[in-house]
DNA sequence: GTTGAAATTTCTCTTTTTGTTCTCTAAACT
DNA sequence: AGTTTAGAGAACAAAAAGAGAAATTTCAAC
């Protein structure tokens, strides 16, 4: 265990240049240059992401090869004991006709990334109307909290300021909406877009057996 | 020692502040600014937040860095590193008829608690072969590895150590087993015992837009 | 090896954001 | 009366973040 990483906090921008940092080496296999960073993040100065990277080293969080050439590596932060970093292998895909075992060049799959994100909230879903989307009873949707959607979009709508639903958006040409349940039996619903209010995107959804 | 008296020590305007700051930490990942807080309690002035904040960090409810920008943090969670603690907020059921912001009581999902366990691994879907059970293409399955899985278990199975496929299972009187997709387009497909290996048991399914 | 592009380090300076400390006001409650 | 809770707003201090440039080192091609 050694370090107590206890004390520290990231600023924003720090918890920026780890996460860019993190996905760079999962994804290159080799840690990234200071002007990678500044560009990943949209900073124009390596001075300033110099800076970050020190701080993130200072934590413990990455290491730090002073001088080298893209001398950072992600520091002993794997091996906790089988606490809740909320990441499981990725195995490969299904239906591929590969014994599991077999499976070479494990990734990780880190359900805080995949599900994470600002102003997001989770809901569980009652009722069939979204099941051909498979999105089935008592499934949890991921939502993104936003007031406006695209055509596509599965969203949180509220008609009337009364009922919250989950359909499908669709714009219309005379300025209203409808909106289509994933369900054969529904019909779908035409309102105008004064009576309905997004209240948010799906973004994921999840299900527990 | 007997601080975990907090709904008595606490002032309603202190409440307010102390559920925004928990909120505000569960989506974004890290604490809130004292504008951010003022804003979303509908405050003007950030020297009325400094004061809830110091009242709620003599509580003990929260911690507070003093002068560090965001230093605000739950007390007793070390974490807040950069490994995102994967915990979004549960605002309730869709279709149930609400708005979204009127319902009380947040509790929180977290996503360690929803998918990890021992022995467990992702699975990318391909193919329509489990369309109807809402796993679609491109899904990810979280698979608890076992050998042994009962009637009515989506299984991983592998098919004379060749082909691995994401099957409904269920064991016939004969001894032989049955591999059902879930797709009125498909066929199931009856095995001798011998020629199926189950590989893991589905326990878990997520899918990101 | 030598060389030169690419990368890292170290500066200084500026801007933006945030935190802290005041004083003053007002309502609600004892 | 006095006390508690709450808010507004101003003024200042400090932290965080960025720009840009110069100096230095690494590293790979020659």
């Amino acid at each position: 265990m050694g370090e107590h990483l206890e004390n520290i906090l990231l600023s924003p921008r720090q918890r920026d240049a780890w996460r860019f940092i993190r996905d760079y080496i999962a994804t290159h296999g080799h840690g990234p240059s200071l002007a990678e960073i500044a560009d990943g993040l949209g900073i124009r100065s390596r001075g300033v992401v110099h800076r970050h990277v020190r701080a993130l080293a200072d934590t413990g969080l990455i290491e730090h090869l002073p001088g080298r050439h893209r001398g950072i590596r992600l520091s002993g932060e794997g091996d906790e004991t089988g606490t809740r970093r909320a990441v499981l292998p990725l195995l490969g895909r299904i239906a591929a006709g590969a014994p599991i075992e077999a499976i070479p060049d494990q990734q990780q799959v880190d359900l805080a990334e995949f599900f994470m994100g600002p102003n997001r909230f989770v809901l569980r879903v009652q009722g069939e109307s979204m099941i051909e989307a498979g999105i089935l009873p008592d499934d949890m949707v991921v939502v993104e909290r936003r007031e406006t959607a695209r055509d596509g979009d599965i969203v949180v709508a509220l008609i009337d300021g009364q009922e919250a639903t989950l359909k499908r958006l669709q714009h219309n040409p005379d300025g209203s909406v409808t909106l289509f349940p994933a369900n054969c039996h529904m019909a779908p619903m035409i309102y105008p877009a004064e009576r309905v209010q997004i209240q948010g995107v799906v973004v994921g959804q999840m299900r527990s057996y």
